[in-house]
Parts: structure tokens; sequence; C-alpha cells
DNA sequence: GATGAGCGG
């Protein structure tokens, strides 16, 4: 079962990390098609987690296998599939 | 000018 797609859910990043800095990140394992940092739309804050989409499973899954548990920007990086 | 949960529209 698990039919998740090319989605990684990243946690635990520092909140005045962009787009870009994740997208570059996560390019080093995989080829990244987009990045959306996760924001409350209620407060219009960011709740300190974003997404990375990859364009093939194996980058997202290698994305997980290497990049979760690193270091970024002095913050160890929480790296998982997405349940979306 | 400030936060720490963890899955978004």
């Amino acid at each position: 079962m698990a039919s998740q797609g090319f989605s990684v859910y990243v946690g635990n990043a520092p909140y005045q990390t962009s787009e870009d800095e994740i997208g570059s990140f996560f390019s080093n394992v995989g080829h990244v098609t987009n990045v959306r940092i996760v924001c409350d739309r209620e407060t219009g804050r960011p709740r300190g987690f974003a997404f990375v989409e990859f364009a093939d499973e194996a980058g997202a899954q290698r994305a997980v296998n290497e990049l979760n548990g690193a270091d970024f920007n002095g913050r160890q990086l929480r790296v998982n599939l997405a349940s979306r």
C-alpha cells in the first residue's frame, strides 16, 4: 500500500530558510521540481516545515535517506515521505 | 517583529 507520491515532508527547518535554500539542498540528491514552505493560513506565520516535490520517486527516497537528519543552517533537518 | 507543533491548497 502506501501509494505515496514524490512529495517529501521537511520538518525542523529554520523559519528564515527560503525555498531556494531548500531546493538547492535537496537538489543534491535528486531533481527538485517544486518546493513549498507551509505557512499558517490563519496567522500567516511559517509553521516550521516545508514540502519538497521531486521529479522521480528515487530522488524523494534518496532525499529521505541522505538528507534526513542532516544539518541545515545549524538545525537537524527532518525528511520523510509526505502523506499526501 | 517572533514561534517549535511536525503533512500543504
